[in-house]
DNA sequence: GCGTAATTTTGTAATGATTTCAAATCTATA
DNA sequence: TATAGATTTGAAATCATTACAAAATTACGC
């Protein structure tokens, strides 16, 4: 039976010091599959801790994405999102709704020998399943 | 024998009237490979055109992409570059020296076939070969 | 060619996300 | 409990991008 690490263990073994903002913020991340942005984070955290800082949101975040504890994805510029869900997956979103989805990738990317990868990201746009119907119907098809 | 298109037959084809700026900025990016930022791009093209505006390198950068007579990449977030293969390929970006290079892709990328998707981005960062290999000579690995 | 309307360019000002920074607060530990 | 070190806070700075209105250019009818 695996025990599944609490958020001040998580932070712990990452190398972060487990305050409360940091927790708050870490636990929104890993628990909202939302893909939020700073804003996201910092306005549904403000009535719980009124005091938190937009800066602090901002400093977690940088560290947590350093600590690989979460993932920075720049699918929307000038919005940067957070993916609590590190195993690799690719996004898509909608351009007409906004929604981003998961993307269970099958086959990894096949790269250049010499090339010594880090870090990827499968960034995908279009229209999701409903709004792609819509649009049928919209234009009688 | 296919005749290359000139530029501004590109952007009369892409219903973009060719004026002095657009041309420039077009051939700028068509011509480098070199995935430029707006900056880049502003600075190059002062010399020649030295009442060029950025604004006008925003705007014209703005409807070549819309247009898909070039990419836009974000791969480094802050600075947007430009692409002027429009054909599916990958890139890299080293994280040591910054450079970014064109990988091409063997597979297409498998995605459920309810999303209708009309763009793919796929970014990837790490050691190109020279700075992996100058990191294994420093450390002595 | 000339005048007028439409389009494009320009430069400044506004926007908005992110970073910087120093003071205030909190935490760990002796 | 005192103190040093770490963290948080909020205001100010930064910087890419956008908005906007005036100036310049272009297209086109007379």
């Amino acid at each position: 039976m695996i025990k599944k690490a609490s958020t001040p263990e998580i932070l712990t073994q990452a190398g972060i010091r487990p305050s409360i903002q940091r927790i708050a913020v870490t636990d929104y991340v890993l628990s909202h599959h939302t893909h939020p942005t700073v804003d996201e984070i910092y306005r549904d955290l403000t009535p719980e801790y009124p005091t938190l800082s937009r800066t602090t949101v901002y400093n977690t975040l940088k560290r947590l994405v350093e600590a690989k504890v979460i993932a920075q994805i720049d699918i929307e510029s000038g919005n940067t999102r957070f993916d609590g869900t590190t195993t690799p997956h690719a996004h898509f979103m909608c351009t007409e709704c906004g929604n981003i989805l998961d993307i269970r990738l099958t086959e990894p990317l096949k790269m250049p020998a010499d090339l010594l990868v880090t870090y990827t990201q499968v960034l995908t746009y279009g229209y999701c399943a409903d709004c792609a119907t819509k649009m049928k119907t919209d234009v009688q098809l």
